[in-house]
DNA sequence: ATGCTCTATTGAACCGGTTCAATTCGCGGG
DNA sequence: CCCGCGAATTGAACCGGTTCAATAGAGCAT
């Protein structure tokens, strides 16, 4: 009964015989025996634990990731340890440097964008990294990268409103030059250049992803004589789309009867607006996932994944008031024309080309 | 230069001479070198770490919890290691079982209320512990005990509304039998005895915590004639007032003019309603805090803690019309009558006494 | 009986620190 | 000059496992 034989019965108990197994195991129940991982990985150098850094644990978007990583660390028998940092991510750095002293068989990075600065002071050695969402490309050869399809989420946003036959769109995007933003927009760009509808750089406005934001730039973007007025509004996010409806509210324009109002995030509270918004849902929770999945495979390693959206309808959104074509008064004759010189067909082309979109 | 002089420099810097410390120090630089937590820990016998269980990390609860045991471990130089249990909580047992094969110096539980048969299960051995809000004693003795005081919110609640000049008062309380929905019960019937306001068991409900349930209790409380319908609505959560919303909205009553609403729990989009919701903030960060303080500092042992909770003014209460006093015509007389009989200093009195319990 | 193979078990080195008794060294006092 | 003392340093045991070469023992063929 050596140490080493009791080891053997934890770890290959094939080559175990059976009675000593037997009675090695007997042992441990009665003296209530439970192994140390702490010894085990100073022993073998691999801990089954890996490190998951976030920056604002109330952020609905972290917690899916955080529940989704920690289902898949669980199906694999491994820990987790989450390291929240400071808002401003300074000390991000340094809880990096923590999990590595603990040995972490991979780290998970899943914080806002991080300021350059901090950036040039994470090293990550030979620790497997996977990156949530980053803009630049990492220092780091050996990091993965794994965000989700902004592209296809303005797309989707902008194609299902075509697709209800609006033309006048506006645009709320959040904050500029952030990647994230940036592909949002040109997924708005490209659904209303795939159905035909010339831009309107006035109907574009770029807020900061909170909510008194997006009251703001609706009210902007609102507060104009009917015939300019977009008859329905892509907000950027969730956020901004309740400011929108404040907006609305304040305007006394009724959702979705005199404006139709998407939101990108599908946050639990869209269901409990009035009316429920129609957003498009990104999988935070499959992010985890798919970023632990990586990371316990120790598939880590430059990879570059992106997760596709999905527009979930609901009631902010219908087709636009006829008034905004035939009743208008104060108008300038010019535009109404040009709309109506939009193909008969168009609309029947952007629904389908917005089915096409949420299948994609 | 040997092992255990490099131990000491980092440990005892006081009992090296200084040269010799600094010349240790600068190979460490030179090589990078980190020292292994998990090498000390298996020497020390302890780890510096602790272990949060928590059962569904999108409850915004959850997450104050989280960040505050975060914010104290981190001031403490330990980390934290978080485990997410299922939502039935059937496998925190296993759950704490890896926690202590990790050695961890203690373990914060912050689940939903755990079955009798997985409590059962549960064996802590030499580990401190601090349990979030149960409801029965802890078998284990030299657990600690932390959870809010949900007596005070309640009675928060209606003492404002009482303070407001309230009578008929609404109650819908959450899971019944519960220790937190029957304290709130408490709480509000204190606040309803203390100002001498005769308790009308017609206007109680019991729902689920649910927005689903606060709505169906809500619009069954308030689908009545004017004056036996309450003229405000304690509910027994932040979700179930947004059902109480819905249900005024659905009978065409203005919030606060004709009705007035209390939360309790203060979530983030509270202040997003429409209007903004009076409610009782429920200190989660300092819960969460206070919690890993108590375990950080070997002070977890058989102490039972209750958080102070906090009135948050909002726009959802004002003083009732003054119709349901004096206009009702479907009404009868004596319980008008009644009413009118409650001493004229009652105002004053349940003001003065809302007021104290603030502040208790 | 001897040699050989195969299986089961053992013993010891090792992981990277901590801890402490033992040792070395420099220095002042007798 | 020697002794004793305190400060600095060293060496080795130890924490609780894993791993693997060495060994013991059983079974079988020669």
């Amino acid at each position: 009964m050596s140490v080493g034989t009791v080891s053997n019965v934890l770890n290959e108990p094939a080559i175990v015989s059976p009675e000593t197994c037997e009675r090695v195991l007997r042992v441990m129940r009665q003296r209530n025996y439970r192994p140390s991982a702490i010894a085990r990985s100073l022993a073998t150098g691999r801990t089954r634990s890996f490190g998951l850094v976030v920056s604002n644990i109330f952020n609905p978007f972290t917690a899916g990731i955080v529940q989704g990583a920690g289902e898949i660390a669980r199906e694999a028998g491994c820990s987790l340890l989450i390291a929240c940092a400071e808002d401003d991510c300074q000390d991000v750095p340094r809880q990096v440097q923590v999990l590595q002293q603990h040995w972490v068989d991979g780290i998970f990075l899943a914080t806002q964008p991080l300021p350059e600065s901090v950036w040039r002071e994470l090293r990550f050695g030979r620790t497997p990294v996977v990156i949530m969402d980053r803009d630049q490309p990492p220092v780091e050869e050996h990091a993965s990268i794994i965000g989700f399809d902004w592209f296809m989420a303005g797309q989707q946003a902008a194609g299902h409103l075509i697709g209800l036959g609006h033309r006048r769109i506006g645009f709320v995007g959040g904050i500029p030059g952030r990647s994230s933003s940036v592909q949002r927009e040109k997924g708005f760009r490209r659904a209303m250049a795939g159905a035909g509808i010339h831009l309107d750089e006035r109907l574009q406005r770029d807020g900061d992803y909170s909510t008194d934001s997006g009251r703001r730039c609706a009210e902007d973007l609102l507060d104009q004589p009917r015939d300019r007025r977009p008859t329905a509004l892509v907000m950027g996010n969730d956020m901004m789309a309740l400011g929108a409806y404040e907006a609305a509210d304040l305007l006394g324009l009724s959702v979705p009867h005199d404006l139709s109002i998407t939101g990108i995030d599908d946050n639990f509270f869209v269901t409990h607006m009035a009316p429920p918004l129609t957003t498009v849902h990104v999988p935070t929770r499959e992010l985890g996932r798919e970023g632990m999945r990586m990371l316990v495979s120790g598939a880590a390693g430059a990879q570059r994944v992106s997760l596709p959206t999905r527009l979930v309808t609901r009631q902010s959104t219908a087709a636009p008031p006829p008034e905004s074509l035939w009743r208008d008064q104060s108008s300038s004759i010019h535009r109404v024309s040009a709309e109506l010189s939009v193909p008969a067909d168009a609309v029947a082309r952007s629904q389908g080309n917005g089915r096409k979109e949420r299948l994609t």
